[in-house]
DNA sequence: TGAAATATGTCAATACTGCTGACTTAAAGG
DNA sequence: CCTTTAAGTCAGCAGTATTGACATATTTCA
């Protein structure tokens, strides 16, 4: 990378126009916000699955394969945009604790399909209440329409066509409060 | 840690009562939302850091000094909940740059308080702006008062006393939507 | 049938971010 | 003077990510 060890001195001339062109304040609160609280809600799962010799990279792989049973290591490696190398080290971790296991597909037998094992769907779905539980606190103390409205918030987050995607997933697009709806 | 290397089939005998026990079904949209928002959220960050050689830890120690001049390191350890010895490898990486500097406290003159430079704030500026153009284009497909409840739903994630604590430097409570007000 | 594309796995090297433990320096405060 | 506090440093280790190169099995297509 051709900017490493450049110091502050040599850049603040250069580029101008990114950096001094007039704009809306920033939205330091939200900024804020969104650190904290996804350091929260991440915090509850490390906990949970530190027990077992897990970290959040193998949390994701139990998530997401809990979720969508049979899916294949192609379709994973997009989901979650890392490099196969990268998914194979956590996913190997996986298939040996016997949290997930594989079955060659049907139609295309270089597929290795991957499914949540016994297991893999209890561990996947402990931490996942722990993770509700949370979230129904947050409701609990928050009006009605509050979890419409933050769902509708953290989809708005994401770009499309990803957020097309995860809203069909989710079903989180649920004709309500999108587009100034009010 | 005792259960490293443990093996699924070892662990669904035993402490049935946390995995077993009856509870609401889990928040898999929200679960899932928070994970995507989130990443897009900081891959803007992520994005803009790297041209000057930073990661995303540079960028929390950058954003918060920024925020809060004259910060002394303590208490920076405290805001980012890392080990002073995490923190001085990225600081140090910074003060390098240029980015942020360094003054002796007065009264105590141990305290090294941080302090952006010019460029330093410039970065982080740049960054923030980024990072707020995508809440703008959230809030601006949103009904109103999409972000009071957002920045609520956020803050509400946290646990106390910390959310206390961000409640008053971001201003982020302002006496409506809380606790079932409507 | 044989070549190309695809799905997956693997080895090696590297980078970033975090941790623990042990030790040092400098300053504050009783 | 002695203890505590604020901060920095060295060494080692772990988890997660990267790129690049190469191997294997299978499918697809000309």
């Amino acid at each position: 990378m051709a900017a490493q060890g450049q110091k502050a001195v040599e850049i603040i001339g250069g580029g101008a126009g990114s950096v001094a062109e007039a704009s809306l304040p920033p939205m330091y609160d939200m900024i804020d916000l969104m650190f904290f609280a996804y350091r929260e809600f991440a915090g509850d799962a490390d906990q949970r699955l530190a027990a077992f010799g897990l970290g959040r990279a193998h949390h994701r792989v139990l998530h997401f394969v809990a979720r969508q049973p049979g899916l294949t290591v192609t379709e994973l490696l997009e989901i979650l945009r890392v490099t196969k190398q990268s998914l194979n080290r956590v996913l190997k971790a996986l298939l040996d604790k016997q949290f997930v296991e594989v079955c060659a597909g049907i139609e295309d037998r270089r597929q290795r399909r991957l499914y949540a094992t016994a297991c893999g769907h209890a561990l996947a779905l402990d931490v996942a209440r722990l993770q509700s539980e949370r979230l129904s606190r947050v409701f609990g103390m928050l009006p009605e329409g509050a979890r419409q409205q933050a769902a509708t918030f953290l989809l708005a987050m994401i770009d499309s066509p990803l957020r097309d995607k995860i809203a069909a997933m989710t079903g989180a697009i649920q004709d309500r409060g999108w587009n100034g709806e009010r």
